[in-house]
DNA sequence: ACAAAAATATAGTAATACTATCGGAAATAC
DNA sequence: GTATTTCCGATAGTATTACTATATTTTTGT
C-alpha cells in the first residue's frame, strides 16, 4: 500500500545522503520527532543521538549542522507537496479545479500515504508549520539561495503561480500571490493554534475545512475566479 | 524636532526597564545593530557587551536570555507602528483612507522621526523584517502569549480589522485578512531582496512604490473595496 | 555628603557546537 | 570468500554559549 516515493533535495544539503542508510533514515524519522518535542533552539544533535543511540559524531557525518539539517527537511517536505500536487491533478484540466486541489493539498487534507515509510507525515507538516520560516530567515540566505538550497520551495511556487495564469492570463501578481497562499496555509494553522486573534478561523480534530475554504475565498477573491 | 515618544511594552518582557538607563538605552540600540550585523543566531550578550563597552552580566540585569530581548523589540515595533497609524491617520474619517494610510505606514514610505533618539528606525525595521517571525515561532509561544508578550501584535491586528471591517461590514475574515497584510509588508520585503522569485516586485533604493501597490491591490479586492 | 542603586570586574559551571582520531563491523566488490 | 572500502561507534578535546554568583566600584538622587 504504501507507496513509497522518491524524493530528492539538494545534494549540497548533506554530506552523506540520509535515504541511503539505515542510520540516516533514523536520524530524519527521530529528527522530526524531537524537533517538535524540544523546539529547534534547545534541539541538538547530542540529544538526538542519545535518542537514537548513536553518537554525535555520526550525525556530523550527515548533516553539517542543524540549520543545514532543518532547510533538509523543509525542501523535503516542499518537494513532496509538489509532488502530492502532481499526483492529485493527474488528468485535471481545468485550472480553476487546480488550483482548488492545489489548496486541499497543501492544507493537508488530501491525505496520501507517508513520503516514506521511516517519515512520518503528520510529524514533518507540525515541524514545518513551526519552523519553516527559521530555514530562510537567517544571515546566510544569499548563499544558501546560490547553492540551491530553496529550490524546492521556488519550483512549489513557480507551480502555483503558473495556475493562477492559466485561470486569469493578466492578473499582475502570480508569484506573490502563490507564496502568500503558501504562508497563508501555515500561518493561519498556526494562528488558530496558538494565536487565535490573529485569525478567524477555529482548527478542531485537524478538521481543516475552515483553512481550506478561508484560503479558497482570498484566493480566488484575489485573482477574480 | 525629533519629538520622542514614549513606546511602552509588557513589563515582564524585561527585569529592568531598559528606556529608564542610559545602558538600558545603549543596549537596545547596538544590540539592533548586531543582530542584524550577525543574525541572531550568531548573537549573543557577551559579544553584545563587548561591542558596548560593558559586561554580560550586565546586560544580564536588563533581559533574562536574546530570545526575550527579540520579543521586547519586536513588541516595540509593533506598538510603534500602531502609534504612527493613529498618527497618520489623525482626523481621518474614510475608512478605505484609513486603510491606504495603513498599508503605506506599515510599508515604511510614511516617515516620521525616530521613536526615540537611541532606536534606528530603519535597522529596527529591519530587525522586524529579518528575525520578527522567530519572536513568536517559539515551543513556549503559549506561555509567553498568557503572559501578554505579543500583545502589541495583537493590538495592531485588531485595529486593522476593525478598519477593514468599516469599509465592508460583511467581511467574513476580518482578522485573517489584517494578519495577512502585516506578514505581507515583510515577506514581499524579504522576497525583493533575497528571494525575488517568490514575488513579482523589485526594491530599489528604499522605494516602496511597488510594495505599497501589491498590498493596496491585494487587500482591497479581497475585502473588495 | 551620604545612601541607595547601578554598573563593573571577576570567576565559575554546564551545555553547545563542533573537530579529530582510532578501531571494529558491515556491506560490497571482485 | 577474502580483500577492501565504507560506515559507525567510542572517545577525547576545544572554543564558545548561556548563564549565575558575588564582591567592589561608580553613579545618582536628595
Amino acid at each position: 500500500m504504501a507507496a513509497s516515493v522518491q524524493i530528492n533535495v539538494n545534494e549540497n544539503l548533506y554530506l552523506r545522503d540520509p535515504q541511503s542508510t539505515k542510520l540516516g533514515k533514523k536520524i530524519i524519522k527521530e529528527g522530526i520527532f524531537l524537533i517538535n518535542d524540544l523546539g529547534l533552539e534547545s534541539f541538538t544533535f547530542k540529544k538526538l543521538a542519545g535518542r537514537i543511540e548513536s553518537t554525535e559524531a555520526s550525525i556530523y557525518r550527515y548533516f553539517t549542522n542543524k540549520h543545514i539539517f532543518l532547510v533538509y527537511l523543509v525542501s523535503y517536505y516542499w518537494e513532496w507537496v509538489r509532488f502530492r500536487i502532481d499526483f492529485n491533478c493527474m488528468n485535471v484540466e481545468d485550472p480553476v479545479r487546480k488550483l482548488k486541489i492545489v489548496v486541499k493539498t497543501i492544507v493537508d487534507t488530501v491525505r496520501l500515504a507517508n513520503p516514506a515509510e521511516y517519515i512520518d507525515r503528520d510529524e514533518l507538516h507540525h515541524l514545518v508549520i513551526f519552523e519553516g520560516s527559521k530555514a530562510y530567515h537567517v544571515k546566510e540566505v544569499d548563499e544558501e539561495n546560490k547553492q540551491g538550497f530553496f529550490r524546492t520551495l521556488k519550483a512549489l511556487n513557480a507551480k502555483i503561480a503558473g495556475i493562477i495564469l492559466d485561470i486569469n492570463p493578466s492578473f499582475p501578481y502570480p508569484k506573490a500571490a502563490a507564496s502568500d497562499l503558501l504562508e497563508m496555509a501555515n500561518n493561519h494553522h498556526y494562528y488558530a493554534a496558538h494565536l487565535p486573534s490573529l485569525t478567524d478561523i477555529v482548527i478542531r480534530d485537524e478538521n481543516m475545512e475552515e483553512l481550506e475554504k478561508l484560503m479558497e475565498y482570498f484566493i480566488f477573491r484575489l485573482i477574480g475566479q
